[in-house]
DNA sequence: TGTACATCAGTGAACGCGCGTTCACTGATGTAC
DNA sequence: TGTACATCAGTGAACGCGCGTTCACTGATGTAC
């Protein structure tokens, strides 16, 4: 961790600050997150992440670019592993969002918050989150051609996709759902994402 | 604001440094609420304020709890402007609750963020979040009474429902969407409401 | 293969900042008689 | 109605803190000839 280097240069500074950052955020949560803190945990001087991050700004919107690559990879995992269909596929993305969500709560917070004040400031990161929009989109259109999502503009439909997992998400991390029920993160998705499909109306 | 008062006691200075922290909340959002801020604006010193607050954890407690009853108070309003019946009353609280968000973003964020730790250590912070989610339980209820909503736990359909507003919600607080789509906040969450009754699936 | 030199990636000390909180205090209020 | 006194709600100064950031520096690396 913080144990002595035998080189002055470190070799790559700026992968081993990043994964102290994330360390720091899993661990204590995203307010720990300093730049101060992240060279500790690398081992090197509090001056020394400059020469990798412009600022704090550029410290955090890494960490958050690399939450929604890790994001987009269990998602896209998740769904590889239903040889079962279009739908079964939609329905593991939604999933494995909550799962994100529910298992790594600090990162999830730097990835949607304000921390990172302005996005567009940081291309890679905003690109990175349009990926995972992008996945809810692909998976709507597959399965409005499989027939089991009606017609409608993809995208609209990728949206209230995505609010209802994102809310749940939300709810879990922020600890909204303490008081009123006991279930795991798992059985509410499963839940959520039944009525995502079936509706709140009557059949 | 600072205006001087000519009393040495200020008359209701808990309701002033509220009153101050709100406005801190919707001007310049959640990082600059501090007690030091709000002392200023109710023209009081920097230690006045623990005359009526234990610490900053009270005072922001404060805050997310007036919000919780602002926005119950918004969605009751919402619903009892539609006298059309209780499918229209349930969609009007899930409205409401978008329109809260988007118009008040950093206080939503203090109600729903992690800068109050511990919940359950505030009470009545507590019972107004209950109250908040109440709302749709009822509203659920009541439909599904009138034949709107099918059979099912009203609690966990409710959930559904406030996972759906509080995600779209969530998602235009942190600007998510802004990249997305220039739709206002309003046609958005018509859009994601209509397909939580609906559902995704083909009809 | 050797050497001069530019460039790069670190160091360590220092800065100013605003914050939460505490303390001994004082002015105002209200109550008992 | 007046007065003594306890209690309450403010003041102003001070504390320590960790932070982001800057600066002049030095050790290591790599490249041109």
């Amino acid at each position: 961790m913080a144990r002595r280097r035998k080189t002055y240069h470190h070799g790559n500074l700026r992968r081993a600050l990043l994964d102290g950052a994330l360390r720091l955020v899993e661990d204590q949560g995203a307010e720990a997150l300093t730049l101060r803190a992240a060279a500790r945990r690398a081992g090197v001087s509090q001056a020394a992440p400059y020469r990798h991050f412009a600022d704090k700004q550029a410290l955090l919107a890494a960490v958050a670019e690399e939450g929604f690559r890790a994001l987009t990879a269990a998602m896209r995992r998740a769904a590889a592993a239903q040889a079962a269909g279009a739908l079964a596929r939609f329905r593991a993305l939604g999933l494995a969002y909550v799962e994100f969500a529910s298992t790594h709560p600090a990162h999830f917070r730097v990835m949607f918050g304000r921390e990172v004040a302005d996005r567009s400031a940081y291309p890679p990161l905003q690109a990175a989150a349009l990926e995972t929009f992008g996945l809810l989109v692909e998976a709507v259109a597959e399965c409005q051609r499989a027939g089991f999502v009606r017609a409608g503009d993809p995208e609209a439909l990728a949206l209230s996709a995505w609010s209802t997992v994102h809310g749940l998400s939300a709810l879990l991390v922020d600890g909204q759902l303490e008081a009123l029920s006991e279930k795991g993160a798992d059985v509410l998705a499963q839940g959520v994402t039944e009525t995502l499909f079936l509706g709140l109306g009557p059949r």
